[in-house]
DNA sequence: GATTTCGGTTGACAAGTGTTCACTGACTTC
DNA sequence: GAAGTCAGTGAACACTTGTCAACCGAAATC
């Protein structure tokens, strides 16, 4: 974190926002600020009983200074849901991308869930926390988002040799059962974390056998 | 719901009250209108930004009437988690219940999870909410119940001539799968039916899709 | 019939809330 | 260097909130 305003390219990574400066800078940063603040508070709270002013407390702010950046805490909850997706995103294309046998990509993959879920504990505790949570912008944000990775699988999934014969239907139904698999493992992942984490390797395990079952499932297929 | 007191062996079905009457009824009846209003109240916010007051004005009570019945929302919450999975409960065990083919049995399961959905809506949404929701005692309570149905799932799993030479390790890996698909796909219901309910022949057609590929995968797992 | 029990009400407390307003002052632009 | 922009401040608005002690009166007990 440096101590003075980042350059002002750092900015321009951002979207749109076509003034460039110091001034810049700062408003980022304090969006940082209040981003961090949020997902902070939200590791023992759901976003809609979180409060403007609880948030800028913890951020170091003037409850007003929320308003500069955000009309409502469902928008930082939808920024919160895009920032909570990119990470995951980039991690499990990383895993389609690598070829291999069924197995040992589903052991990269239960691995990869893991680390993910070791490195990014805020993240998905918000994702699993809000995706049925009581906020509907978020909510629907959220399933977007993973239906877009269910997507990304599916297309995957139909380069793949095994998938020989299979129409696009079955595959996204496929491709869902392993997104869905995913996050439930995800969420095991996490409270195993949070309680007891010698329970970790015992999820990782079951993980992988469903996802082995699930596999030889899709190999027999045609012949059922 | 009857205008004068209920009978007073009502009451007795009621765990440990041993002092019946008049009484005990017109309690019974305050605490429903609380576990009623909490659950309609429930419907679009989390247990965690539910308020006394709030779920008191809704059923009719003074605020302090609440703490005559329950010393937290928190155990509000645990007692609604209790009779959102007693139905469920002596649903899926009709299921078990029944023998028949892999396919027929598939295609009442997810039957009865549709209608299980629609006819409690508000029991499925809460308990989607609050699985990984921000109350501790409710995320365990429904987390625990859930771990006894795997086990209930598992038991009945090992009765079938298919889990011949299958560890009971296996079996549970394989009945938490069912469980977790099972909750995937009854949250899945849920919202198509909160949006677009002509989504819902595709989601049960997914679930049975991906269900008949589970069990296809259990048929060729000692083969693998 | 007198007495106790206890579910429910009333009223008050201090504490916290979202949101807006006029404002300040560092940065940007001209 | 003057003028303008705008992220952030502080104060105030009108509420809502959890929780408790004191009390009421119908049901239960004696």
């Amino acid at each position: 974190m440096p101590d003075w305003p980042i350059s002002a390219n750092e900015c321009l990574l951002n979207g749109v926002s076509h003034t460039v400066g110091a001034r810049q800078a700062q408003k980022q940063q304090s969006r940082r600020a209040l981003l961090d603040a949020g997902l902070h508070l939200l590791a023992d709270q759901n976003l809609a009983s979180l409060g403007v002013r609880e948030v800028t407390r913890e951020a170091g702010l003037s409850p007003a200074a929320f308003y500069r950046h955000f009309p409502d805490l469902a928008a930082l909850g939808v920024a919160l849901v895009e920032e909570s997706l990119a990470s995951l995103h980039v991690m499990i294309r990383a895993v389609l991308a690598e070829a291999g046998d069924a197995e040992e990509l589903i052991d990269r993959a239960v691995d990869v869930i893991e680390r993910h879920v070791r490195e990014h504990r805020g993240h998905v505790r918000f994702l699993a926390r809000e995706r049925h949570g009581g906020v509907r912008q978020v909510r629907e944000a959220i399933d977007a988002e993973l239906g877009r990775f269910a997507a990304e699988v599916g297309a995957a999934l139909a380069l793949q040799p095994q998938s020989r014969g299979w129409s696009e239907r079955d595959l996204r139904m496929l491709a869902e059962l392993y997104v869905d698999h995913m996050v439930s493992t995800a969420a095991a992942f996490l409270e195993a974390l949070e309680t007891d984490p010698a329970r970790e390797s015992r999820i990782a395990a079951t993980a992988r056998f469903q996802l082995r079952l699930i596999s030889l499932g899709r190999e027999h297929w045609q012949a059922g």
